[in-house]
DNA sequence: AAGAGAGCACTGGTCAGACCAGTTTCTGTA
DNA sequence: TACAGAAACTGGTCTGACCAGTGCTCTCTT
């Protein structure tokens, strides 16, 4: 599928499903394109076609927001301001990450219980992907392995929940980065726990599944957290006025 | 205006007063470019800003397409993302119950383990009117009850999903009857473990406040196959919206 | 002559970098 | 202190290049 189609539907779910309120503002077109690692035309390209659906506004020079009247965000628009807890706050990455570790888990859990030989099969091939590719070059192959497991749990809402998690997850800087700055020795590790977690689903033992699984998000999130705290070349990009540092220069 | 603005409505009108039928191939996007004067990159936003209304379609290799559905007359669109995952109605409740039941329960851990005593002094007073009402007469103190631990997780992340989680479910029919029509017995169970919750919240007990939680969970889903496999007569009401989560002191 | 295949000429899709044009914010002066 | 101007943002447009599907055509083989 089209890369502005694919990137028009992430955006319109984060904000249908994510709970992000009307005439609230959504990142500046540079900041789209860096954080999803895509050039701006694909980003303005999404964003007229949410804007012939009536989902976003856009003013010149102001930037692009979410339309008063979003059909079907009746029940979620009281939400309240969500956005605000991406604008920097690095603690809100760890708060998804900590329903993430749970949610990983129970879809570990239940692939291993449930998934069939074709759920299998898939899994296998995202797996043997994944081994392959260098993870330096291209995270992919990992979204793609715990996208089939996630998948193979037969449980659409679950499937529905952690996308949105995970595109919430992709509107945080650090996430991205981190994903592609591993550290040898913690490379290894993760390698390591993708293995874990392969065998305990194809052997369909759920226990060992699901705590493998919760191990392996929990040591994403302190893997992020050692970065933070070393004070590493984390690069963030300053929406906050405090921070005010040139934005470029964000693409791997 | 701008001019992409202006192309759009340009090519809209010329499809819709008569230009072009549907499935006609309009010109490509250099062609367009050329001929209107302006870049390439204006057409193709244009084009996909047309995509949006469902005024055309386009097919890599080929060319953009006019749609055989006229934009305007009632279509698909109308409906949130959400919907379409409740058309098969029963068996989407228990996924449903399925994923709260490891998020209530994350909630009920960590409210154990971070709750202050602001968040006691809220909780304990959602127990009081709980234990004070008639529950078939009104479900709300439940509802606020379990907000209240919710919120004590002092993740906002997870307080957001669940409430989604929450509106979902009250789209579904059964669960809102099952809330109101609970057995005896059962009713009796549930007091329990209301009662388990709010002390080991308060006990600080986070394992345990975990375990009762899901356990609570778990026994509502029963509860509900229990009455669905019986046959018992499904009352439909309405959902009412005003139910869904006040996004009050969702504390910071 | 008939068929298969390579090549070419389209189509849309993506990228990079530059510059223009509004808006907001910071700053140095009067 | 107040105000005007300079940054530093925002979206808007342009250019030119290259990638990726599609389908025609022409040639070479059989």
């Amino acid at each position: 599928m089209a890369i502005s189609r694919e990137v028009s539907y992430r955006l319109e779910r984060l904000i249908l499903d994510g709970g992000l309120a009307p005439e609230q503002k959504i990142p500046s077109e540079r900041q789209l394109a860096a954080r999803l690692r895509v050039s701006r035309s694909v980003i303005r390209e999404a964003l007229h076609e949410l804007q012939g659906r009536g989902v976003i506004e856009t003013r010149h020079g102001k930037g692009s927001f979410v339309s008063t009247m979003v059909p079907g965000s009746g029940d979620l628009r009281e939400q309240g301001p969500l956005m605000h807890l991406f604008e920097g706050h690095p603690r809100t990455l760890y708060d998804l990450l900590e329903v993430r570790e749970q949610l990983e888990g129970q879809a570990a859990f239940l692939a291993a219980k449930r998934a069939t030989s074709l759920d299998h099969h898939r899994i296998t091939k995202a797996y043997r992907a994944l081994e392959e590719t260098d993870p330096l070059s291209n995270a992919r192959p990992d979204h793609g392995f715990h996208q089939a497991i996630v998948e193979a749990s037969h449980n659409p809402i679950l499937v529905h929940v952690l996308n949105s998690l995970k595109n919430m997850m992709l509107m945080t800087v650090q996430a991205s980065v981190a994903n592609l700055n591993p550290r040898a020795e913690k490379r290894k590790k993760i390698v390591q726990q993708h293995r874990q977690l392969y065998e305990a689903i194809m052997a369909g033992r759920p226990a060992s599944a699901q705590k493998v699984a919760m191990a392996h998000v929990r040591f994403v999130s302190e893997s992020m957290r050692d970065m933070e705290s070393e004070g590493s070349e984390l690069i963030r990009i300053p929406v906050l006025p405090e921070t005010a540092g040139n934005p470029h220069h964000i693409s791997g």
